[in-house]
DNA sequence: CGAATGATACCCT
DNA sequence: GGGTATCATTCGG
């Protein structure tokens, strides 16, 4: 079963059946690399989001890099805020924070440890749980492909908020990080290009190509612009 | 293309 | 303490 295989149509990833299939956490060390490293590392594995009812699982498909303070693009531009705080602490814990006053978006602190590096999550594939991320994002139709295919709407899909900012995902049962049992052996086909919505730090951090997203999903939440 | 909507950081009194 | 510019987005016209 490729990473990559499905088709841009409304099929949900229920190929391998996670019910029967025990998911192994991504380790601290995992998630100790740089933030480039990361991001690239990131793509292809599972974010598991249990909301006290029932276990939704999800693919990560695109991601962003945030090295520390002295990336213009970061919130740890600031240095370390009671809102950034987590950021500059060990890898492995989630940095959430609300945007534009009504969206959420969810980050993985990564290394070096303490220098405030992050992975911002771009967008996901359900896995399972299709039908409570439906709920969640009160949408009706329209292709389970798109439903998460925004660091905002991955957000709103999970029911991930502000709230579990902070929580260690490599330890909490309410959101962690797993390796997917039905991914291809073969390295994925990775593709780059620059951060969204980041032309306020300047050309030097903005034309950087951190980010980073699965050849060919159809959760991306915006194209790649392929060439060079 | 522009509105929605509120926390946050930063500057001022 | 208070005022305000800014925002790692989304959706609908």
């Amino acid at each position: 079963m490729s990473l990559t295989a499905y088709s841009a149509d409304d099929t949900p990833s229920e190929h391998t059946d996670l019910t029967l299939t025990p998911l192994r956490r991504v380790s601290r060390d995992d998630l100790a690399g740089d933030a480039v490293r990361t991001a690239r590392g990131l793509l292809g594995t599972l974010i598991v989001r249990h909301d006290g009812s029932q276990r939704l699982v999800a693919r990560i498909v695109e991601t962003e890099a945030y090295a520390g303070p002295t990336d213009r693009a970061s919130h740890a531009r600031a240095g370390r805020t009671p809102r950034t705080a987590v950021m500059f602490g060990p890898p492995g814990h989630a940095y959430v924070y609300l945007i534009y006053g009504m969206h959420h978006c969810l980050n993985v602190v990564c290394g070096p440890d303490s220098e405030a590096a992050a992975v911002l999550i771009r967008a996901v594939e359900p896995v399972s749980g299709l039908t409570r991320m439906r709920e969640r994002r009160g949408q009706g139709a329209g292709p389970a492909a798109r439903l998460a295919a925004g660091p905002a709407r991955t957000c709103q899909a999970l029911g991930i908020d502000r709230t579990l900012s902070g929580l260690d995902l490599v330890s909490d049962e309410r959101l962690w990080l797993a390796l997917d049992p039905a991914a291809p052996s073969a390295a994925p086909d990775i593709v780059s290009g620059r951060r969204i919505g980041v032309d306020y730090a300047g050309p030097g951090w903005a034309d950087r190509p951190w980010r980073f997203g699965l050849a060919r999903s159809a959760a991306l939440s915006k194209p790649f612009t392929l060439s060079r």
